[in-house]
DNA sequence: ATGGTGGTCGTACCA
C-alpha cells in the first residue's frame, strides 16, 4: 500500500512547522508540494531528512517552485525538471521515479484573468503538459499526476457554480484541457472514491472563505487508467487548513495498492 | 464598503 498527498504550502520557509507535523502524523510515503518559494539552496533538506524523508526540489526565489518528499529513495537519472518544448524559466514542474511508481508533480499556471495573457500562458503550458504526459504515459506503466491544477474540473468542484462561472479556475477553455489531460488514460482519483458535493481543496484568505466553506477543488491526483481499480482511498484533509497562519490549500491524500 | 488576506520583499507583484 502506497499514500501518495499534494499539497500546495504557499511558502514552504513559513509552513515547514506544519508540513512536518503533517509528515509525523500522516506518515505518506509520497509528499508533493507546490509554492516552496525557496531556491534550492535554501530548501531545508536536513530537516526533512531528519524526519525521514528524501527530498528532491525544483524552485526559484519568491515564485512557484515544487518539491518532492519520499520515504523509499528517488532515482537520481530519472528526474525532470520542465516541460519539454516548453521554455520557461517558472519552476512548476517535477518528474520523479520512485520504484515501480512515476510521479509528475505540477504547480499549474494560475492564469490570473480570462483573455489575459497569463490565460494565454496556462493554456499554452496545459498543451506542452499534454504531449510530455502523452509521452511519459507511453513510457511509464504506473503513474501518478498530483499538484495544484489551478482547475475546478466541474460544476460540483465549486461552490457557487454561477458566480463562478466563466471565472478563471472555472472556465470552459481550462475545463477542456482537464478533460483532455484525463483522456490520455488519467482517472482523478477523488471522484473514483467519492461524488459529495461541498468537498473542496482550496478557499480564499479573504472573506473568512474557508469557515463558510467557499472553496473550490482545484488540487487532484490523477493516477493512470490501469491503477484505477487499486485506488483504495482519496480524501482532502482540511486539519491544516484550520490552524493558526495556514496555507490556503489543504492536502489531497490519495492510497493505491502497488 | 466596489473591498477583503497573505507571502515575498522591502514595492508592487502574485495568488
Amino acid at each position: 500500500m502506497l499514500t501518495v498527498a499534494s499539497w500546495n504550502v504557499n511558502s514552504l520557509r513559513v509552513r515547514l512547522p506544519q508540513v512536518l507535523d503533517w509528515l509525523a502524523t500522516n506518515r505518506p510515503d509520497l509528499l508533493a508540494l507546490q509554492e516552496t518559494k525557496l531556491q534550492d539552496a535554501h530548501f531545508p533538506v536536513a530537516e526533512l531528512n531528519a524526519a525521514g524523508y528524501n527530498v528532491v526540489a525544483n524552485g526559484q526565489k519568491t515564485y512557484n517552485g515544487v518539491a518532492l518528499l519520499s520515504r523509499q529513495p528517488l532515482q537520481a537519472e530519472e528526474v525532470a525538471r520542465e516541460l519539454p518544448d516548453f521554455d520557461d524559466p517558472q519552476r512548476r514542474v517535477l518528474a520523479a521515479t520512485c520504484g515501480d511508481l512515476r510521479v509528475i508533480n505540477l504547480y499549474v499556471p494560475n492564469g490570473a484573468e480570462v483573455g489575459s495573457d497569463k490565460f494565454r500562458y496556462k493554456l499554452d503550458w496545459l498543451d506542452a503538459l499534454t504531449a510530455y504526459l502523452q509521452q511519459q504515459r507511453e513510457r511509464y506503466p504506473n503513474l501518478v499526476v498530483v499538484g495544484d491544477f489551478n482547475i475546478a474540473p466541474e460544476d460540483r468542484d465549486v461552490h457557487d457554480p454561477q458566480a463562478w462561472q466563466g471565472s478563471v479556475l472555472v472556465s470552459e477553455p481550462e475545463r477542456e484541457k482537464f478533460r483532455q489531460l484525463l483522456a490520455l488514460g488519467f482517472k482523478d482519483s477523488f471522484r473514483l472514491c467519492d461524488q459529495s458535493e461541498g468537498a473542496y481543496s482550496w478557499w480564499d484568505y479573504r472573506a473568512a472563505a474557508f469557515r463558510r466553506n467557499l472553496g473550490l477543488r482545484i488540487d487532484h491526483i490523477l493516477v493512470s487508467d490501469n491503477l484505477a481499480d487499486r485506488v483504495m482511498g482519496s480524501t482532502i484533509d482540511t486539519a491544516p487548513r484550520k490552524l493558526e497562519r495556514p496555507s490556503d490549500h489543504a492536502p489531497v491524500v490519495a492510497t493505491v495498492q502497488l
